[in-house]
DNA sequence: TACAACAGTTGCATAAATACAAATGTCTGG
DNA sequence: CCAGACATTTGTATTTATGCAACTGTTGTA
């Protein structure tokens, strides 16, 4: 027979095959952005898209690295005007960042790449089985919950 | 009606969840290693861990780097111990490297730490879900392919 | 109004990753 | 056996990320 604790064994080494093939599709997704951006940088700018317009404090903080790390890799993603840079309407000591259409375009084009990767996969399934692919994602993204920010920023994400 | 197309739209999007949540676990993961190695250097032990001992030469382009730069962080992982580096029996103009016990110990962790991760996950699925998630995710495994090497090299996995 | 608290930037300093060029040592074919 | 090819390392230089300390300017308050 086969007991329960081979099953669960089973899907848990399914779910580590497959995340190494999404891990595929993520890091291709991104690899056009990487030319042009560093990790940190790329990071910077998913942070900033999501969230929308920061103090520089609050970016600092949501990084994890010290204010004056975030002021020069501020300035660099400014130099290539990935991002905007203003004295906050509020206070004439706050600095508010934002993405900038080119910015946002190029989390956008990344995300579109990854959409359209796993889009591709799928389409190689038959329809009954890109339902359970579905029903699988599904259950196992709800188990999971939204991952921790902390946690997606150990990869950049 | 549900078009066909709407449903192929939400297994993309779920499949996007949850390659965020299992990306999360991963970067979780990787979170101990990523305190005493950089992602770089963790990159380099998972690659020859997997592949064995290799050539400087081999190495470098295995990691698509030149080879004084692969050099220079030899050196560094050698100096922690994370792996050994030797002239080739075959040839004294080649040096091999291969990761120590402690290095194949590092990666060994991770991995623990990641199917641990995954599998606290499942435990919170009854045992019809996690049977769908093991279907899921099988077959999202296999319609995918292994990963290509350099793809999860942009990651540095 | 003066002073303390605050936000951000700038002046150091360090470490890592990176590549190119040059040097060193080893092989190999003629 | 020696000249060129080959594998690796070293010298040099650049870029990025990083943090601490000091500085500048702004705000709020006693």
């Amino acid at each position: 027979m086969t007991s329960s604790r081979d099953a669960a064994s089973a899907a848990i080494t399914a779910t580590v095959t497959s995340s190494r093939a999404l891990l595929g599709i993520v890091a291709q997704s991104m690899s056009g952005a990487l030319e042009e951006l560093s990790l940190v940088q790329f990071r910077l700018l998913v942070v900033l898209d999501s969230s929308g317009p920061q103090r520089m404090g609050d970016l600092a903080t949501a990084l994890g690295v010290h204010a004056s790390t975030l002021s020069r890799t501020v300035d660099r993603l400014e130099s290539g005007e990935w991002i905007t840079r203003e004295v906050s309407p509020e206070s004439r000591r706050e600095v508010i960042v934002a993405v900038s259409n080119k910015g946002h375009g190029m989390v956008a084009e990344v995300t579109r790449t990854r959409r359209r990767a796993i889009a591709a996969v799928l389409q190689g399934l038959d329809p009954a089985d890109r339902e359970a692919v579905r029903l699988g994602m599904t259950l196992f993204a709800e188990a999971a919950g939204e991952p921790s920010a902390p946690d997606m920023l150990t990869l950049g994400l």
